[in-house]
DNA sequence: GACTGGT
């Protein structure tokens, strides 16, 4: 950046300075008139850090780099935008400087804070050794000025955190919220949903319609965000309403808001279950402690895991809840002793969890809420062992003593009819993506036989346009790598990402994805689903898959909500087992079909491929027609959940198969050269 | 049949 740059953009930041805080000048320090021709006039000795400058209220009440001792003493609290009317908790203090309570160590005023452990009050929980509270003996506590943000549950009341300019920087980014999700706000009012169940809920419109905790309304908007999005809408009431929960839409559509706000809500209202019995113990070490979460979000892969977990820290900040994330490929022990500071709220990957129930570091004997996210995925047959073992083999309260609520872009009838098993009485909410699939994803779908898809490959690269990612799957591991070292060889900027590298190796790759240093990336199906990575324009399936699903997942990594994207796919004789979804989703979003692409699909029924094209596809509905509520064709059965025709569903799952362990054996541990580590069954050995 | 997922 050039000097000239510089000084514009301080001369700019100045100048909002000035105006902003024109009304708390002192007389004449800096007037506007004079100050115009004065563009050094920044007040000596007042540093302003530069996420700060020009933002009015934190500016003013910062810039002398202290942290805000009492926010609630600002008249413009809070700073972003924030449409909330503060209904429901009348007692929360910050925003309620008249209303302070002497016992509040957050933002009240530091004179009625105790100075020593000695001078102990009994009234205050946080020095009284009989009363209880959660993280009662977390030494975090003790450090007023760093982590002055933590909030804690004492005595059956709520006391937030102190707001912490830094840490919220660090948190939510630049306060304008430039990096947002991306999302088209002006496009929700078209989106079709569909809810179907006994007694749905109706949808909310807006976050004040939700009466949502103060804080947590707050930390929403902090976040962002102004208006609930159309999955929001509808799954808000629905939790609220203590349902179970299955529903369709598309990640970055707002899903992880979806279930993480009624689930704080519920929790910041609430607070942790009184018997919590470790934590009233006075004067236990970290050692004895156990984690017992009460919110438990299972997730397919590791980097689902940390951005559902990236999500929570947010809407988590000041309050009493403690998110936490667990998963493979990373030092165990750093994870027991996270998890043992603090664990209400768990993000999760299946195996590790496992891990660490075993070790009895968690205990999920106080789980309210149970979260499968791309649920379709956690329940198919690679990972429903070890889901049902998590849900019904550990110490997790009953299907009708927790809530379940499972999301995903897509949902085959069979894992609908598997799912009943981890859910009650559920509400299925369809919701259709962020602007229509055929406005957003130009779909294209090219012959290229399988010796010339690297030169295909080349010339699309070649001739595409330079901003934007570019994400590109392959089917296995291994042709992940061929391809990744055949791009730098050519020399492509170009990363890779697949379950047989390290998990240092996968961050490090998606960090410089994401950034735009290496706009190419090579993928396995670690990355079709879930991942929110913006600005991906293109996604080129070098091998289509197998299930049409995972096509929907993958094209949905671009064209996300607002932008337009490009999906190209390389298709031939191998990839036939698909045609029928893949021509019946292309009809769905009005896509042009190739006329070769039209004799393959007859072909296909002339030779009975379409008995295994998976799950009759070609009818309505959105991204490729997994998105009914099965229960409405289950003629008799409808919304008659574990009555006596359960049996006759049930039995009719098995003739879907899929159930049951791996049988793919030691095929994942294969790759690499290295025997498989468990033994030759390791595919099923597991557990 | 490969992909995901614990040491």
């Amino acid at each position: 950046m050039s000097t000239t740059d510089q000084s514009q953009k301080s001369l700019h930041n100045d100048l909002a300075n000035l105006s902003l805080k024109d009304s708390n000048r002192p007389n004449g320090s800096n007037n506007t008139q004079d100050g115009a021709a004065a563009p050094k006039a920044r007040p000596k000795g007042k540093y302003i850090p530069p996420y700060l400058r020009g933002k009015p209220t934190f500016a003013s009440q910062t810039s002398d780099d202290s942290l805000v001792d009492d926010p609630a003493e600002s008249p413009n609290f809070p700073p972003r935008a924030a449409n909330y009317s503060q209904t429901r908790d009348k007692s929360f203090p910050a925003s309620r400087p008249d209303n302070l309570d002497p016992n509040y160590r957050g933002a009240g005023p530091r004179d009625n804070f105790p100075q020593s452990r000695f001078n102990s009050q009994n009234d205050n929980p946080a020095f009284n050794r009989n009363t209880t509270w959660s993280g009662r003996n977390d030494t975090r506590f003790n450090r007023p000025q760093r982590n002055n943000f933590l909030g804690m549950w004492a005595k059956g009341k709520h006391f937030p955190g102190q707001r912490n300019p830094k840490y919220e920087f660090t948190l939510f980014g630049p306060p304008d919220g430039v990096e947002h999700t991306g999302i088209n706000f002006d496009k929700y009012d078209d989106i079709p949903v569909e809810a179907s169940g006994p007694n749905v809920p109706p949808p909310i419109t807006n976050f004040e319609d939700a009466s949502l905790n103060s804080l947590l309304a707050e930390n929403i908007s902090l976040s962002g965000f102004l208006t609930p999005t159309p999955v929001q809408k509808w799954s808000i009431p629905i939790c609220s309403a203590q349902r179970d929960l299955m529903a369709c839409a598309q990640t970055g559509s707002g899903k992880t808001g979806g279930f993480l706000f009624p689930i704080l809500n519920f929790a910041f209202d609430i607070g942790p279950p009184d018997d919590r019995e470790n934590e009233n113990v006075p004067g236990i070490s970290l050692r004895q402690k156990i984690a017992m979460p009460i919110a438990l979000i299972l997730s397919p892969t590791r980097e689902l895991a940390t951005q559902i977990y990236d999500e929570a820290r947010k809407y988590c900040y000041r309050s009493w809840v403690r998110p936490c994330v667990v998963y493979g490929g990373a030092d165990i022990n750093q994870q027991i002793i996270g998890a043992k500071r603090g664990c209400d709220l768990l993000v999760a990957t299946p195996g590790r969890l496992v891990d660490m129930i075993q070790r009895g570091v968690i205990s999920l004997k106080y789980i309210q809420f149970l979260v499968l996210d791309e649920a379709d995925r956690m329940l198919d047959m690679g990972f429903e062992p070890q889901i049902r073992r998590i849900v019904e083999q550990e110490d997790m309260p009953g299907v009708h003593l927790r809530q379940t609520l499972m999301f995903s872009a897509t949902f085959p009838k069979n894992i609908q009819i598997l799912a009943r098993d981890f859910l009650k009485e559920y509400v299925f909410l369809s919701v259709g993506r962020v602007g229509s699939t055929s406005e957003n994803i130009t779909q294209k779908i090219e012959y290229v036989e399988e010796e010339d898809k690297f030169s295909a490959l080349i010339d699309i690269l070649n001739s595409q346009p330079d901003q934007g990612l570019t994400l590109i799957f392959v089917e296995t591991k291994k042709m992940a790598d061929i391809l990744h070292s055949h791009l730098i060889s050519q020399s492509f900027q170009c990363c890779s990402i697949h379950g047989g590298r390290t998990q240092s190796e996968r961050e490090y790759a998606l960090e410089s994805f994401k950034n735009g240093r290496a706009p190419v990336m090579v993928a396995t199906a670690v990355a079709a689903r879930g991942l929110d990575i913006p600005n991906v324009t293109h996604v080129i399936n070098f091998d289509l898959p197998s299930d049409i699903d995972d096509y929907v997942h993958r094209i949905g990594r671009t064209g996300r909500a607002g932008n337009v994207g490009i999906a190209t796919s390389f298709f031939n004789r191998g990839n036939r087992n698909i045609v029928r979804g893949l021509v019946g989703i292309l009809k769905d979003a009005n896509q042009e079909i190739p006329s070769w692409l039209n004799i393959v699909l007859r072909e296909s029924y002339d030779f009975g491929y379409s008995k295994t094209a998976p799950r009759g596809r070609g009818r309505g509905g959105y991204g490729g027609g997994s998105s009914r509520d099965y229960r409405e064709n289950t003629k008799g059965a409808k919304f008659n959940h574990r009555s006596k025709s359960t049996a006759n569903v049930r039995s009719g799952a098995d003739q879907y198969g899929n159930r049951g362990s791996n049988p793919g054996a030691n095929s994942s541990y294969g790759y690499g050269g290295a025997p498989p580590m468990y033994g030759p069954d390791s595919g099923s050995s597991w557990f």
